[in-house]
DNA sequence: GCCAACGTTGGC
DNA sequence: GCCAACGTTGGC
């Protein structure tokens, strides 16, 4: 088997935190609205590694650490008109959006914030140090992802 | 296909 | 609350 990509997945924690996944054990990384977002769950593969990055909250930074387990789920919430992430362009026929399954791996032994990142990499090194950066989901370099698996790993 | 207006994300 | 950086929408 080739070796897992790496990933980062923006969260809200107020919305959905590592701790509730935590609880969950699994969970759908639905509600994506982002075509660019979306084709990257597309390009994913069972195994990949996934971080869990906190986002606007104080302060917002890599939570922990989970695993891409189902691939190609139909987004459920884009039919449900109660769900904030209603689609009605959408229909059942032709699906615009879709997710993928993850696993709980563990939590950050020690958080590692945004400004820790930025001193750490550049922009060119990670897409999300860079100013203004919206995407909630990018890859990641395998060589930056186990420089971040170091910082994030107790020690 | 162009582009202006508008909406969203998310750090600060 | 501000604003940078995009994405989306819709008129033409």
């Amino acid at each position: 088997m080739n070796e897992p990509n790496y990933w980062l997945m923006k969260s809200e924690p107020d919305a959905y935190s590592i701790d509730t996944l935590k609880r969950d054990g699994v969970t759908l990384w639905d509600g994506i609205r982002n075509y660019q977002a979306r084709n990257f769950m597309r390009r994913m593969m069972i195994g990949d590694k996934v971080f869990f990055y906190h986002s606007n909250c104080k302060p917002p930074g890599i939570a922990g650490f989970m695993e891409v387990v189902d691939l190609n789920i139909i987004d459920p919430t884009q039919f449900q008109k109660e769900s904030g992430y209603y689609d009605q362009k959408s229909s059942k026929e032709n699906p615009r959006w879709d997710c993928v399954k993850v696993k709980y791996l563990f939590k950050a032994d020690k958080f590692l914030s945004l400004p820790e990142l930025k001193i750490l990499f550049n922009e060119e090194e990670l897409l999300l140090v860079k100013k203004g950066n919206r995407l909630s989901i990018i890859p990641v370099e395998t060589k930056i992802a186990k420089s971040i698996l170091e910082r994030i790993k107790q020690g």
